[in-house]
DNA sequence: AAGTAATGCAACCGCATACAT
DNA sequence: TATGTATGCGGTTGCATTACT
């Protein structure tokens, strides 16, 4: 293509194009060439605005070992799905992430090593916070083998929601780690993929911290049908008890979604599941059966969360894992990752009382 | 201090996919 | 259904900076 411009963008480009999207949303990419605003590809535009100007990116933060211990074991998962593996890094692009792992791919190589391999940072040189994992998830992690669905991607990516991958690396750090700034919100790409979807959702329960305004869904169930309307959650619930008996399903009218911006592909057709029973005895997961999914209705887009599930009728955690709904044994499901916090309990903080209030099939597991 | 190697990363390209017409 | 366009993704390149000798 003759006449548009290259190479590095200058300050001015960049507030014109700060300014277009601030006008008309983060889409439209060859518009603001044909209005005459740029003269750069739409896809330029759009590298620079997703790479470089989107509120929320991680600047100058070079890697922990943590997060490179994370994108090994995902890249060793799914291979060089750079997008994919990006989601579990907010913060991060698929650019940032490839341009890391060439790096340490070039690295590791001049050193003979498989890349593959993680070395802790002390072995590396690096420092920084070490990986913590809950056992159940470092069993079920290493011996997929163990669960009925021997699909280890699928096992991975059902326990390690993005969300919950974020809190966990910043642990150390006095940033909240849930910190999603609407702005920066994935974008929905299509009706068929409703979860993909973000939705703000009721704080972390009334003071479990005042810093953890939005959190989404994860995508986590990459095999699931695209039809699937909900994918899996997973509520801990000694976090749903721990400060208060508050249904987290509200979504508060006065902070909905930034979805102007979004493709046309509004996602006002999405509802959300929630949690409508928190009795402080049974966990229940806020997943519906598709089958039990009723129809959805349009709303216009400017209130594009306001359809709400109607209660689904306490499925237990069995019937979850029966109808393969979850794909993990209950109690590791209950273990796992918290729908509310995104983080899993630490083992030792699971009273007695907790574990023999789950209701799950403890003897199968 | 200067030269070189290593590193980090911005930005390009080609291709695939989704969507509109 | 076919075609064109927009968008997204992965691979690659090239430049600026930093580290090393």
């Amino acid at each position: 293509m003759e006449g548009f411009k290259k190479g590095p963008w200058s300050k001015e480009e960049d507030a014109i194009l700060l300014d277009w999207v601030a006008v008309n949303g983060p889409h439209n990419w060859s518009s603001i060439q044909s209005k005459g605003r740029l003269m750069r590809t739409g896809k330029s535009c759009r590298l620079r605005w997703v790479n470089k100007l989107r509120p929320g990116l991680k600047k100058g933060r070079k890697f922990s070992p943590a997060e490179e211990e994370m994108v090994v074991k995902l890249q060793g998962e799914i291979g060089n799905k750079w997008a994919h593996i990006a989601q579990f890094f907010p913060g991060r692009t698929d650019n940032d992430v490839k341009n890391f792992w060439s790096t340490r791919k070039k690295r590791l190589a001049r050193n003979k090593r498989d890349p593959l391999s993680f070395k802790s940072g002390n072995e590396t040189g690096m420092h920084g916070p070490e990986l913590v994992v809950h056992p159940d998830l470092v069993h079920i992690y290493e011996n997929p083998k163990d669960d009925q669905h021997q699909d280890k991607t699928f096992t991975f990516n059902h326990i390690m929601s993005p969300p919950y991958m974020n809190k966990f690396f910043d642990a150390t750090s006095a940033t909240p780690a849930l910190t999603v700034p609407t702005s920066n919100l994935p974008q929905t790409k299509s009706p068929s993929t409703p979860f993909d979807n973000v939705m703000p959702h009721e704080q972390c329960l009334n003071g479990a911290s005042g810093t953890l305004p939005i959190s989404y869904l994860p995508n986590i169930i990459e095999t699931e049908p695209s039809s699937a309307p909900f994918r899996c959650v997973v509520p801990h619930q000694q976090c749903l008890n721990a400060t208060s008996a508050t249904p987290i399903l509200a979504l508060p009218a006065s902070n909905p979604p930034n979805t102007k911006s979004g493709p046309t592909a509004a996602p006002s057709n999405n509802v959300m599941p929630y949690q409508h029973s928190v009795n402080g005895t049974s966990a229940i997961p806020a997943i519906v059966p598709t089958a039990d999914v009723p129809s959805i209705k349009s709303a216009p887009s400017s209130e594009p969360f306001n359809n709400l599930m109607p209660p689904i009728e306490s499925p237990s955690w069995d019937r979850l894992f029966e109808t393969e709904l979850i794909f993990l044994e209950p109690k590791c499901c209950f273990l796992g990752c918290c729908r509310v916090c995104r983080v899993p309990p630490a083992f030792d903080d699971l009273t007695d009382d907790v574990l023999d209030s789950f209701d799950g099939p403890e003897s199968s597991h």
